[in-house]
DNA sequence: ATGGTAGCATCGCTA
């Protein structure tokens, strides 16, 4: 079962590319992050076309999640679970494919350390994991992927001098990705590169970043233990990243048995 | 230190 998250950079801009990239990678789980469409604008029946039930979670203009799925979606919650303080931005979406149960998340920017955003980015990750706590079992399968905005450690990150005093590196945040950890989550992606520096997720469309690598890992495919040991493959697609109209986002690909 | 680009409900905001 291949499961894939993808920050699109709106939907409705990358639709011929989301078409072709599905057609050629067919994924069974296709996460999808910024859609920036509302629910009545998601082309779910162009999915459907393709072989793929679909659920979207959207606000339009900012924002929107969706869950492209050929094993079944079940059980889909849009929000956080009830019982967690709700977030006024569509950000997180819920559903069980092929019996994992899957989070696609679009964590908030943050900006920068002085703003309310950065707040507001670090009270959505601690939601995220009441929200956990009350969808999901740690010892059942979970997914919860999607656009961090949070770069794990300073080797998923080009240059951290560049990020003295910046977002996605700071302890705090950092301090989220352990509290998931200590869920019951790892980094999939990492798993099968333990020892690799340099390979990014997003590059910035500005000077040329992509194509002098200047990069953050910044989108996870996060597992539970059962699904870590399923994990058998994980890449980051930077072909994706190439070529006319592209997101700023690569698709980040996992493979488990079964 | 600044600015660079892309997308949106576009001339300002978000990333």
């Amino acid at each position: 079962m291949r499961v894939v998250t993808w920050n699109v950079n709106s939907l409705r801009a990358r639709l011929e590319r989301v078409e072709e990239w599905i057609t050629e990678v067919q994924p069974d789980v296709l996460c999808l992050q910024e859609t920036k469409l509302a629910d009545d604008a998601f082309p779910g029946l162009t999915f459907e076309a393709l072989g793929y039930e679909s659920a979207h979670y959207g606000q339009g203009q900012w924002n929107g999640v969706a869950i492209l799925s050929k094993v079944g979606i079940d059980d889909v919650v849009t929000n956080f679970a009830a019982g967690v303080e709700p977030d006024p931005d569509a950000r997180i979406i819920t559903a069980t494919c092929g019996g994992v149960r899957v989070s696609c998340c679009y964590v908030p920017n943050g900006r920068s350390l002085d703003d309310d955003h950065y707040t507001y980015k670090l009270s959505w990750l601690d939601r995220l994991v009441e929200h956990l706590d009350r969808d999901s079992s740690c010892d059942a399968d979970v997914i919860v992927t999607g656009d961090f905005n949070i770069a794990p450690e300073d080797r998923d990150v080009y240059d951290m001098r560049k990020f003295r005093n910046a977002t996605h590196v700071s302890q705090a945040e950092r301090d989220r990705l352990t509290a998931l950890e200590q869920w019951g989550l790892s980094d999939l992606f990492r798993q099968h590169h333990p020892d690799a520096d340099s390979l990014y997720s997003w590059w910035d469309y500005r000077s040329g970043d992509f194509h002098q690598g200047r990069g953050l890992r910044i989108d996870l495919v996060l597992g539970s233990a059962s699904v870590a040991k399923r994990c058998e493959w994980s890449a980051i697609d930077r072909n994706a990243r190439k070529g006319k109209q592209p997101s700023d986002h690569a698709p980040v690909m996992v493979d488990l048995a079964g």
